[in-house]
DNA sequence: ATGAAAGCGCTAACAC
DNA sequence: GTGTTAGCGCTTTCAT
């Protein structure tokens, strides 16, 4: 550790276009048209800009020009995910970033968790700093206030839920047969009491899902099982909790399916602590690390979350490259991975 | 899915102050008064101003007034990470954007990748775009264009690595204690052929961790474990390849320390997969989730990313709060946390 | 209590 | 090939 004080001010404060514009001994036009690569410029000015901008360290501000640039374009985008911290939001925004950095736009990454006031103070905040479009997952129910930025001319790409009062493109998974076909997978087994271990039901997607559950229960003759739904679960330890409740029940149920990841993390924690994971069939929503390892391994319905961020972002571009189409949503399909734990038979 | 064409334009194009003084019947400091909240306005003025803010929807451009105002503030930081998409990054994230938030501040997060250009390029487009303040964990080994950025005012905050030519401030893990510890656990279950699976060399970090074990060794008098290091592995797959091949070998080991997550995880498949998980010990670097589920459960050495982004951005916000003593480096403490896979004794 | 004018760093439009 | 002027949306300064 050192005891040099850093400097309270900055010690050379930032140079602007006329610093250097001053140094090469050139008008700042010129100093514009070598930072943007423009034409008319002979050689020998051009080298002798770009020494006085290494010399300064100069570094444009893009937010000075987008005030006055054609485009107006930020070269900026926000992105809003349930949680940065959530593996498959993080899957989301790495897609994104990935495909935002080519275009030479930044990130900016935010997580709503769970709140719809914070979510729509964080869409405001991205207003403000003027992203040229916007990726979201939206957690709150009405989504219309979203429509008067989308005229203000700011596209969104809706990624994960569908929108609700806006006209937007959407990136989705089909989450009614991704369900339906999960539950059928565990009556297939013989499971005749399947429970639902269900997302929160103000959210379209956690609706969907139990739709599909429920449908694939009745094409199989199974209406009697209605009763094990339990909804509104979202986090690990709910999930945790409900599983040992409904493993006290009078009727247990031979078989889980849970709506999403962190659902299933705390389901797998019960089973096993209940000694039950060789016993109880369980098939998740979204893939897990460490799925593929655990006795049995996991089965899942693997969405692809690099793909649908990759999709949103390409979809996004598209809208400010100019394309006016229709509201387009794409159904990006999931995958059911059988590693054991879906293809527990119930006890005689 | 619908016909209507979403418009090419900007229906409403976005309203200004000038827009919001015109509607209200002020001048425009007036608007500025009210949305910034300050003196002199009357009541009955400030309430006509509201309503026209309202009504045209007006939010403020963040950037336009920063050009003017006197902290020159854009009210953004930039978040630079190996990548979003890693749990221990992402953790750091959402605590860094947490308290980011809370002092209206956005955060760009960004994936460095590895590569030490892409970097260096991430690093440029946060300074073209003002960021107030850098969070960074570094790939690259010399970080000394950094410095210039600092001394332009940016201040910077090293997280996970410490600065390389540059006084900085900085939040790390006692990376060599927590590796002497873990190795010290393995020696104790009687352990004397330890392998390291060790990340890239180039990263001090690593080289504190690769040390930690060798001193660890050595106190113990066993220094002829020497060639079981393995070095510069970064991914899972390729830890589970090395982890293939040692076992092969003449001499295997008995036990194995893994440098971080993604390598755990490799090594954790590679074991599962030989069916030695009970018979090699394992100690890794990094929680993971289902760690505690696993047979055997993989004891690790636990950072405390959430704690680790907090201090930084704490620390960031007090830089620009106008503290200027001496840079200044945290430590802030790992723990061991043995669930089972730590504690398997050598054969014999 | 209110507003007019200047200017932040840059690009657009148009000189020369 | 180069420079000058105006102006983007806001805050500052200073007048009223």
């Amino acid at each position: 550790m050192s005891d040099q004080e850093l400097s309270p001010k900055p010690t050379k404060p930032r140079a602007t276009i006329r610093d250097v514009a001053a140094l090469a001994g050139v008008g700042i036009k010129t100093v514009s048209r070598v930072i943007n690569n423009e034409a008319n410029v002979s050689p020998p000015t051009r080298e002798r800009v770009r020494r006085a901008v290494m010399t300064l360290n100069f570094q444009p501000h893009l937010g000075a020009g987008a005030l006055r640039r054609s485009d107006r374009k930020s070269y900026t985008l926000g992105l809003l995910l349930d949680s940065v911290d959530n593996p498959f939001s993080a899957a989301v925004n790495r897609a994104v970033e990935k495909i935002a950095t080519a275009r030479n736009t930044a990130v900016f990454a935010a997580s709503s968790e769970d709140d719809p006031e914070h979510e729509r103070a964080l869409v405001a905040a991205f207003t403000r700093r003027r992203v040229d479009g916007l990726i979201v997952t939206m957690i709150g129910t009405d989504h219309s206030y979203l429509q008067a930025e989308q005229e203000q001319g700011t596209p969104i790409v809706f990624v994960d839920r569908p929108p609700l009062g806006v006209l937007a493109d959407a990136v989705l998974t089909d989450n009614f047969n991704a369900a339906f076909v999960a539950t059928q997978h565990l009556i297939r087994q013989g499971h005749r009491t399947i429970a639902h271990l269900g997302d929160e039901l103000s959210i379209a997607t956690a609706r969907e899902r139990r739709h599909g559950f429920r449908e694939a229960l009745k094409a199989a003759g199974l209406p009697g099982s209605e009763s094990q739904h339990t909804d509104n679960i979202r986090s690990a330890s709910e999930a945790f909790s409900t599983v040992h409740r409904l493993m006290r029940s009078s009727a247990p149920p031979t078989a889980l399916f849970t709506s999403q990841n962190l659902v299933t993390i705390g389901a797998i924690r019960a089973l096993h602590q209940l000694g039950l994971q060789q016993r109880v069939a369980i098939v998740g929503f979204d893939d897990l690390v460490l799925a593929d390892v655990l006795k049995p391994g996991i089965t899942v319905i693997a969405q692809d979350p690099a793909r649908i961020g990759a999709i949103a972002a390409e979809r996004l571009f598209a809208r400010l490259d100019g394309d006016t189409a229709a509201p387009q949503t794409v159904i990006v399909p999931s995958r059911l991975i059988t590693r054991g734990s879906g293809e527990i038979s119930p006890p005689e």
